[in-house]
DNA sequence: TTGCATCCGGTACCTGGGTACAGGCTTACC
DNA sequence: GGTAAGCCTGTACCCAGGTACCGGATGCAA
């Protein structure tokens, strides 16, 4: 497992976990910097797995699932959607997943590439609109303007998919 | 106006628009690729300004509203909100906006960079994973694993706003 | 002037990603 | 054993960004 989380020594009385029990929904949740209600949300969606459980039925969580919500997270802000996020986590989790995986890493490039694309295009706009060369986004009077990053973008969804 | 949209000539007896008048909704959803209830919401969201009226009531818009469209489709493809989007192309429309569309341009560029560097990550992990060093992402057996990009990305919400 | 496509406003609904709350049970320290 | 923090399930709600549907009015060509 490469999925090494930082277990810090819990600080408080009432956050402190029995040894080797695992950790609990509010350690987890302060930790990862998540709602405790999306935990659950997550386990439902089967991005988490469900955890193992007291004698009351208070869940118990490996450690490493703070860095596993680290990476759902990072996921996420890269436009993953949590499907695909739990589909790629399950796919990582088969017996022989290489092939599959390598595939869905290749499908996965090509869209990060095409973001990435229309990032810097309009990365390149947004520059140049610092640079003082443009005072309007639509009405803009400068001579050879650099607004229309509109043709820009078309390829982040190659299958008409809507944004 | 630097929005030069491409105005084909209307195809079928229905969608000719007569001379002058303006676009249809119909028209402007179709060359658009949006839904006409689409047309409708952004008016509201105050993203298209309410376009003049026939006669009978029916808005006719400027050719250059399909060209809007598309900017509006591409900045939001980048991860800007529609309220973003909303106050910038007001913020273009202003009389002496330069200073303020600067500052939002600079900002903007802090947000794309942190962007794209989160992009670059993961898109080099994937690429690592492609070269088949990696057979799973949570169980990974390979020696120098690239796997946890989990570090990546907490720079794109710098100010801890959720994804 | 009829007939059909299109459009109108209004309202309700949908998906994704969460959050909140109620009422009751556990945990853990004293 | 008492007591407060914390957790449980279930259900309801929230926001963004749209979409769908309704009953009725318009547009326009034949």
């Amino acid at each position: 497992m490469l999925l090494r989380a930082v277990v810090r020594p819990a600080e408080g009385r009432m956050m402190i976990s029995p040894d080797k029990a695992g950790l609990r929904t509010g350690e987890v949740a302060e930790q990862a910097g998540v709602n405790i209600q999306t935990l659950r949300y997550y386990e439902r969606r089967g991005l988490l797995s469900e955890p193992t459980r007291s004698n009351g039925g208070h869940r118990l969580y490996p450690p490493d699932t703070v860095a596993l919500l680290n990476v759902i997270k990072a996921a996420q802000r890269l436009g993953f959607t949590l499907d695909e996020v739990a589909e790629l986590l399950d796919t990582g989790q088969r017996r022989h997943p290489t092939a599959d995986l390598r595939q869905r890493a290749i499908e996965k490039i090509a869209e990060v590439d095409a973001k990435i694309a229309d990032l810097t295009a309009i990365r390149t706009t947004l520059s140049e609109v610092v640079d003082a060369r443009c005072d309007s986004l639509t009405n803009c009077t400068c001579a050879d303007c650099p607004i229309p990053f509109l043709t820009i973008g078309t390829a982040t969804h190659p299958d008409g998919e809507p944004a």
